[in-house]
DNA sequence: AAATGTGAAGCAATTCACAGCA
DNA sequence: TGCTGTGAATTGCTTCACATTT
């Protein structure tokens, strides 16, 4: 399943993640065969692009027709490693941590938020979403009955970095980051950064243009 | 302030938001001069690069020397127009909302949610975080008072056009999306899309190389 | 001496355009 | 005919390397 192709860029991962949703849209229609054409209705990407992307991992599509899509779903899937369900660990029962713990979405494409980690006296063994809340230095030794092999950081900056070596500690192979400053992990760990503030510094920029 | 230059790049502007965060911690070690190669330990982004960013806006630097710390944050609060506050509508009222509504990092960066908009009738009328919640059929009346320009959508998926479409009518001129579909607008609104599932999707692939 | 700003080179990503297959 | 898969062309982005400036 895991492909050992030399290296797949992060673009392309992206867009494979984004060519699931057009497929679910394209689903929807009733349609069972689906056009590179199509899909760049839904993604905004290129159609040469999209076959170029595809093209990478494998010979998905039909010449003359187009791509099945049941069959180009499960195969996308197989590449992002989305067949199985996935177990996270979330430190930082805030607002932020409270609300993708309650997360449809989330739940919905396979992540399951399995323990949540916090200092706050006030938090520790409560519930969240029916949730347990356990002491940030707990993780380690919690994760080996929770298994999980994923983690969310929305802890305050400062406290970020001590959580990521936590999350490493524990065992955690990649882990999304929603503090505003990136944190330091060893080179076999994967980190992504959502900075939340970033985004709308970005739109700003679009405020100051004509008019 | 705004720059008419032919075209900057999504990802210029990104990186600029990213040396403003790298500018703030080294004015924490108290410096008041920083070099391109400095910024580049905080970024991760080559000390080449980062000169190439920066030369593209104008001079801000001293030869021998390196950027002053104060006028270089300065110049890029400029170039994103960050120097004044900006009033922001939020839509969907939920969990996410809340705590979008609620949180410091957004206010600190001169982001204020101004109003909020929610369907739901136990939520209209109250207050989240001292906000008032509207209906979102609302929106454009109420905009004429709360004067916002900025929108963040917090809706599901089916919901999400039509709350687009009343930002756009509100008269803001950029909007940030987190539901996990993409949405239409005129040519002149600028969208960003957070799909937060899609950030996790990306990291399960890493799951699944070598071990 | 040290670091900027920038042509030119090098590399990566995307599009073009079409051969080949259903 | 219609659409994929892909070499070749193109476009865009990043790095190199150095003349220039303080």
């Amino acid at each position: 399943m895991a492909k050992k192709e030399n290296k797949v860029t992060e673009q392309v991962l992206l867009r494979l993640s984004s060519y699931l949703s057009a497929l679910d849209q394209v689903q929807q229609e009733g349609k069972h065969v689906v056009s590179s054409m199509d899909m760049s209705k839904f993604t905004g990407y290129s159609a040469a692009l999209i076959r170029r992307d595809l093209s990478y991992f494998g010979e998905f599509g039909v010449p003359g027709k187009g791509y099945y899509l049941a069959s180009l779903k499960s195969q996308i899937c197989g590449i992002l490693n989305l067949n199985s369900q996935h177990r996270v660990l979330l430190a930082g029962a805030g607002n932020l941590g409270s609300a993708l713990t309650g997360y449809e979405g989330l739940r919905k494409k396979g992540f399951h938020i399995v323990g949540l980690f916090d200092n706050d006296p006030l938090k520790v063994g409560r519930q969240i979403w029916n949730t347990e809340v356990y002491p940030i230095n707990e993780m380690e030794e919690q994760n080996k009955e929770l298994k999980a092999e994923m983690g969310i950081i929305t802890v305050p900056a400062a406290a970020s970095q001590e959580v990521a070596d936590r999350m490493v500690d524990a065992g955690l192979r990649c882990i999304l980051n929603f503090a505003p400053t990136a944190v330091q992990v060893p080179e076999h760990i994967k980190v992504r950064n959502v900075d939340l503030a970033k985004q709308l510094e970005f739109l700003a920029y679009f405020l100051s243009l004509k008019e």
